[in-house]
DNA sequence: GCTAATTCCGACCAACTTACTAGGAATTAC
DNA sequence: GTAATTCCTAGTAAGTTGGTCGGAATTAGC
């Protein structure tokens, strides 16, 4: 019951560009080196983000990545759809693919994989980025502090 | 956010077996009959639920597996863990491991993975094999109807 | 005691996924 | 023009998944 380092390190880029969203976009090379991701394999999972609408990436000298929404508008459960498929615990309660299970409604088991989907769904939907920037709690980190105002 | 087929299997082996709870020993090759298993795969589950003290097995001709404790005393969580492992998001939030993230007081990305590990937990430990037995909706099938009283 | 049924155990395997690295083409600010 | 960047594709080593197979140990019933 993981999710794989893609969603984790989707959700730690993303957060470093809720942060600094609205002051132009950031090349991946700032992201990698804050979060301590490898550069290369960022990119890759930035391109699956761009493909899914969440983000725009501006090519060129001074390029980089930005949000493509507000992070208010941007949900945690957005980023792990994209990056790691539909949030269904088994294929058979999956609410985009739905449907062919031949025995779903004598299934004993369908009922907890459907509520636990529901509370997983609604955990990560109602998590905006936005959420993220305020949750950090002590924070003694002196890093970029006064600038990140997401 | 998918469970392998292990978890899955394993919770409609042990659906199973609460079924035919107090009636003695469930060889597996019904089991795999009745759940359409792999007979040698359910094999290699078992042994690890028996190791998890979750079922006994009963050996020789007449032999089989039973749950070990009483269904209601069984939840589908504890299936789960011994099956997948911890019940865990990311590793960082695993309540049995827990520690060892450098940066985990100051990290943004905590707060979901909490809220959504126990969102996850609550609904697996709520559900014992006894309500996946009174579960099933409409029992138009007579397959084995009547005698399954867990 | 023999036989058939069954758990138990370990080895093997093909296909897939994960988490990368590497290299190069296209684009753009300066 | 040059340096900085995204964009794209290919390769890859290690691990996981979902099995199969063969055989040893144990036991009920004859």
């Amino acid at each position: 019951m993981r999710i794989s380092t893609k969603g984790g390190y989707g959700i730690r880029a993303m957060y470093e560009l809720a942060m600094a969203h609205g002051q132009g976009p950031v090349p991946l090379k700032v992201v990698a080196e804050k979060q301590a991701l490898s550069e290369n394999y960022l990119e890759q999972l930035m391109g699956t983000l761009r493909k899914a609408g969440l983000v725009r990436g501006v090519r060129g000298a001074r390029g980089g990545y930005e949000l493509a929404r507000s992070p208010e508008a941007i949900s945690v459960g957005d980023v792990i759809r994209a990056l790691e498929g539909p949030i269904a615990p088994v294929s058979c309660v999956d609410l985009d693919a739905e449907a062919d299970c031949e025995r779903h409604a004598s299934c004993p088991t369908r009922g907890v994989w459907e509520r636990l989907r529901d509370s997983m769904i609604e955990v990560l939907d109602s998590t905006s980025l936005a959420d993220l920037c305020k949750e950090v709690p002590q924070d003694a980190a002196p890093d970029d502090s006064g600038k990140g105002h997401c």
